[in-house]
DNA sequence: CCGTCGTTGCAGTCATGACTGCAACGACGG
DNA sequence: CCGTCGTTGCAGTCATGACTGCAACGACGG
């Protein structure tokens, strides 16, 4: 019950194994897999740590990168001093739509260089100027996409 | 000329921050930054080697994480025995599809969770399950979007 | 054949960050 | 008020990997 099973134990390292490949840290990739199959799908910081055998206190660091905008949301029960984790309903679009959002940064950066090039030849600048062009387009894009799957699945979230 | 502006070794190191975030070396980052804005287009590893005040034996490295099928081209000309490197014309679009087309590999580690639960109860398999649809319907629209980011825009690239 | 170039391997340095274990704290239900 | 819980900070360990500098090699134009 508080425990995962070895298959689950592999699953919950694949999963972490997936997301380390991002950058994100062992512990809260596993802390997403294992929260994709507990059961109960709820479980205070304290079980998890414990099915995950790691320090609570790492696993309350682990968790902070998971919860404000991500794919783990708290709940909390009134009359229960605990504090409860689980995958949100729509945390892991969310998770994908704020990752693909990114490149609206390095938009930015790609017209920070075009205006160091402003006195450049323009076939200098075309480089530049392709490579913004391709994230604009995916800036205008992407957000009609996640759109699209809201409607179309993302509608009934469990209370 | 082989050296850098101010204006343009502090773009350089904007991109390699950006990409350094997502888990590239600094170095692989700033050829890729350094590739964009230098003149000429192409230059050899020595070239850049200089420009970017690195070693070369680093430098040889960081080329390979960014040559194969990425956004930087080999370039050979007859009678000249060095080598160029060049941004690819479609290389940033290929480096981003493969980077989204990584999200397959999630799909089938979802896949693998809901084996794991094959026996256990429908509504404990439903929070892998909608994650798993998640990812099945980014693989089938993607694929869309930079097809048509290949017909808008990357139909000429130059020779 | 000589000299340069790009690549590869290796030893070694260095910075980073993940993680543990402990201590201290506030919150809060009993 | 007591006890548990979750969080935070800190010191300390450990693994990883980025990078340098050197040596060795094959390729190849002169």
């Amino acid at each position: 019950m508080s425990a995962p099973t070895d298959d689950e134990a592999a699953f919950v390292d694949e999963v972490a194994e997936f997301f380390a490949r991002e950058g994100l840290p062992l512990i809260s990739g596993r802390v997403l897999g294992w929260l994709l199959v507990c059961d109960p799908p709820e479980q205070s910081p304290a079980q998890i740590a414990e099915a995950l055998k790691v320090s609570r206190s790492s696993l309350s660091t682990a968790v902070r990168l998971l919860t404000p905008g991500g794919p783990v949301e708290t709940v909390r029960r009134p009359g229960d001093r605990n504090v409860y984790l689980r995958v949100a309903a729509d945390g892991w679009s969310r998770m994908l739509e704020r990752r693909y959002a990114q490149g609206s940064a390095f938009r930015r950066i790609t017209e920070h260089g075009l205006r160091v090039l402003q006195d450049a030849p323009a076939e200098r600048r075309e480089r530049l100027a392709y490579v913004n062009e391709l994230y604009r387009f995916l800036e205008s894009e992407l957000p009609a996409l996640f759109l699209r799957w809201q409607e179309t699945r993302g509608k009934d979230p469990a209370p």
